[in-house]
RNA sequence: GCCUAAGUGGCGGAAUAGGUAGACGCACAGGACUUAAAAUCCUGCGAGAUUCAACCCUCGUGUCGGUUCAAGUCCGACCUUAGGCACCA
């Protein structure tokens, strides 16, 4: 009798008690690092999702180790973050015992599937002795320059009380608690990502992501090339810069736009404008960024009695304000070609202002309208492409001083302060007379305080602001009086580096040492979500760069491969959530079936990068094929050789289960070892090799069944032994079954010898009786033979 | 609107490089074993026409076209769904 429980936990504490999975930095075998996105541990406990992508890497952990590397798979907690802080706040304890707690449970969750985590390895971003690293590296960015302190307008979220980085806030609505962001004026530390952002670009080159994150990261960075033209303003000897991509089309600007935070607004406003100005600016200051955005089809404006010049035919046009144009991207201000631009158009329509076209087929309005036409009253470029054109108006541009080539990106600089209590500390200090200066670096980790009062404050100052025996300190430079910075940093910043840390995780004197991340190279595998393939992997790659070039990490991009995994949905095809009552809980089905069984089936539920909703009856089937498996040692002889007829159909499979787990074709590496299962059963007898083979195979998967049934054999466990072998001349068939067509239609099958001549395939599909059949009274054409494939006899 | 991914039986999904569509599993139906049930085993299982029955035949991978001896796969146009971005000049 096989008891899945009894078993399971034998092989557990086996790996727990031998060490199995620990792995040294100091050894000659050739590294492997696979990395799965360590958790956030929230009170829900592990997702069955977390169950799929973790067996899918253990899998290849499992095989890759077998195949003799030294396979680095770590597991940590991505801890800090507004959730474990509300949780804490609602049922008044720290977040510190919250998260502690949870914890906990993950870890023995996971303990209980058998993963082959290096638990030596693991901590937490919230363990003061890895947020004092986190610390360190802020204190390295400020110090070369790469972090400041800025005013700038926030999204600012009523409801949290915090700040959000623009992605927080995508849309205008908190991604938190999904209530209406708002403008808010706040002191803020940023980063310098904008700084990266070419890169940030090219070091994609240097990776090997997906096409699809590749992508991903491309269109965040928002890289467009256009060229930057100067107006002179009207009876002033001003000027402002506008950006656009389609400098050709200058001689359609018929007037120009200011965004209404530009700082010209005020002088160049003529009187009788004044208060329709005044009042339009206290109108869009109002408004939230979804106020702006919703309205996008309304345009509104107002003109400030101002004329620019253009500078291609000295025309006088006048500027105008309106929020449709961003002040944060570009120049805050853009030059409106109506013609051929929709919002231009818009705007030009509502208001009455002149519309020139300049490119052949008409303007925006018509049908057949493109914007690649050649150029029309355009002077200098009539007649010209878009290319010609853009690359003559750039040289004109040039040589008479009003304009030149520029390359602007979307993406700006992080946000890095939140008014949270439970994140890190950013370890600044203010001192009325030094300025802000760095806390001195022996003195971190700078703590978070031990207090019980961290509820976000509403003025928008941190919880920290409040614990003033935290906050009054000296200043590390006068010695006077001084106070700290409230701020914490966003979630964003521990995870950003944590796949250096497990590389050399105990490490007190440096965040991780040069020899231990030369040895691991780098990620090799790193697995996520696909909501994490923008953001997270673009923060971690700007971290990972700056690191690199203050010489602290060895390589510019430190992962190499990105893969994703698809969701595991409820039965009813929709995200699972307690409120639709789907919810599936992996204790649940590990108490049941096993953890074998469950590992089997989130394998074989489906392709594992598409979404696959949960089904209990795969489940079942599953536990069948594991069921069937103990069953086949019955048939079991003792002999050390493939059977003479199961050979063929064993080097098949091991040459499958290799290259699908290695692929991430999951699915069909489960399929096949069904397969091969089957084809034992049909046996009355097996030898002990063919069984060893098939435990070996199916170990990586189901990793606690094998090792059973394979010690039962009398053998050394599969964790310690090789990835077994295979011959390539014995992974095909001696005979092959190929179809024969007539007129690419299928009309009968014939079984031939692998790689039969050409002329005796056509012989033998002509003598196929049904062939025969549709061949009568018919001339034959030709006939197309593919040795191993098929036959199509072509006829008239 | 833009970008990305995906549309194949009742369901999850297979199908190197264009070469026998539906592997493997689930569900379902019939049967065997059993006093019975569970477990297990055997058979069938895309749709349709025809037949005592089988073979055979027709249609079939979101839609419409195209390329090819041959298309789920390649090309063109479109439709639907999911996810992401969105006044980015």
């Amino acid at each position: 009798m096989y008891e899945f429980k009894k078993i399971e936990e034998k092989w557990q504490k086996y790996w727990e008690d031998n060490q199995t999975f620990k792995v040294s930095n100091d050894t000659d075998k050739k590294p492997y690092y696979i990395l799965v996105e360590f958790p956030y541990p929230s009170g829900s406990g592990l997702h069955v999702g977390h169950v799929r992508s973790y067996t899918a890497q253990d899998a290849l952990a499992r095989l890759k180790r077998m195949q003799g590397y030294n396979v680095l798979y770590p597991m940590g907690w991505d801890a800090f973050g507004a959730p474990a802080e509300q949780y804490a706040i609602k049922n008044h304890i720290h977040p510190k015992d919250a998260v502690q707690k949870n914890i906990k449970t993950f870890k023995k969750q996971m303990q209980r599937l058998g993963f082959s985590f290096d638990w030596s390895r693991e901590f937490s971003t919230t363990d003061p002795n890895y947020y004092k690293w986190t610390q360190w590296q802020f204190l390295q960015f400020y110090k070369h320059n790469m972090a400041y302190k800025a005013t700038i307008p926030v999204n600012w979220c009523p409801n949290c009380k915090t700040v959000l980085s623009n992605e927080d806030a995508a849309g205008g609505v908190c991604e938190r608690c999904g209530g209406y962001v708002v403008q808010k004026e706040k002191s803020q530390w940023m980063l310098k990502m904008s700084k990266y952002a070419e890169d940030l670009l090219e070091g994609l080159k240097d990776t090997n992501f997906h096409e699809k994150v590749k992508l991903g990261q491309i269109n965040w960075i928002g890289k467009s090339t256009g060229a930057e033209v100067e107006f002179k303003i009207d009876g002033t000897n001003k000027t402002f810069k506008v950006f656009t991509t389609r400098c050709d089309t200058l001689f359609g600007a018929t007037y120009c736009v200011l965004s209404p935070e530009h700082k010209y607004i005020d002088e160049i406003t003529t009187e009788e404008h004044k208060k329709e100005v005044n009042l339009y600016k206290e109108e869009c200051s109002k408004k939230s960024e979804l106020e702006r955005t919703e309205l996008n089809k309304n345009k509104t404006g107002v003109f400030t009695g101002a004329y620019a010049i253009n500078p291609v035919n000295n025309k006088k046009i006048p500027i105008w304000i309106s929020d449709y144009v961003l002040a944060t991207y570009g120049t805050g201000a853009i030059m409106a070609v109506p013609a051929h631009d929709t919002r231009d158009y818009e705007f030009a329509k509502k208001f009455n202002l002149e519309i020139i076209p300049v490119l052949e087929g008409g303007n925006i309005e018509k049908e057949a309208y493109t914007e690649d036409g050649l150029h029309i009253n355009s002077d200098f470029i009539n007649g010209l492409n878009k290319t010609d054109a853009i690359n003559k108006m750039l040289s004109w541009l040039e040589e008479h001083k009003c304009g030149k080539k520029q390359v602007n990106y979307k993406m700006r600089d992080w946000i890095f302060s939140r008014q949270r209590f439970w994140g890190e500390p950013i370890p600044m200090i203010y001192c009325d007379e030094c300025g802000w200066q760095p806390v001195d670096e022996a003195d971190l980790p700078l703590l978070l305080p031990d207090v019980a009062e961290y509820e976000p404050t509403d003025t928008g100052e941190s919880p920290l602001a409040k614990i003033t025996d935290w906050v009054n300190t000296t200043c590390p430079k006068c010695g006077k009086k001084a106070k700290r910075e409230t701020d914490t940093m966003p979630n964003w910043a521990g995870s950003s580096w944590y796949f250096l840390r497990f590389m050399d995780p105990h490490n007190d004197k440096e965040f991780a040492s040069m020899d231990a991340m030369k040895y691991w190279n780098r990620v090799d595998w790193y697995n996520g979500g696909m909501e994490h393939t923008a953001r997270h992997l673009l923060y971690a790659r700007f971290w990972v760069q700056m690191l690199y070039n203050m010489n602290l990490v060895p390589k510019k991009e430190m992962i190499w491969t990105r893969v994703s995994h698809g969701m595991v949905l409820g039965a009813n095809n929709e995200k699972m959530s307690k409120s639709k009552g789907n919810v599936i809980n992996p204790d649940d089905i590990v108490d049941e079936y096993g953890a074998d069984t469950l590992r089997l089936y989130e394998m074989f539920m489906g392709d594992y990068e598409q979404d696959v909703p949960w089904s209990t009856d795969s489940l079942k089937g599953c536990k069948r094929f594991i069921d069937k498996i103990i069953r086949l040692k019955e048939k079991v002889v003792n002999e050390n050789n493939y059977s003479k007829d199961l050979e063929i159909i064993i080097n098949k499979t091991i040459k499958k289960v290799e290259h699908d787990i290695l692929n991430m074709s999951y699915n069909t590496a489960v399929s096949s070892l069904m397969i091969l299962a089957n084809n034992y059963d049909d046996k009355d007898k097996i030898t002990k090799k063919d069984y060893e083979v098939l435990l070996t195979l199916l170990n990586p998967i189901a990793p606690h069944i094998t090792e059973q049934l394979n010690e039962e054999l009398g053998n050394k466990p599969i964790v310690n032994s090789t990835w077994p072998t295979y011959d390539e001349d014995k992974t095909i068939d001696e005979y092959i079954e190929i179809g024969i067509q007539v007129n690419g239609k299928l009309r009968g099958t014939i079984i031939v010898n692998k790689d039969e001549e050409k002329e005796v395939l056509q012989q033998k599909a002509l003598e196929n009786d049904n062939v025969k059949k549709h061949l009568l009274d018919k001339e034959i054409v030709k006939i197309i033979t593919i040795p191993n494939r098929i036959v199509n006899i072509v006829i008239k």
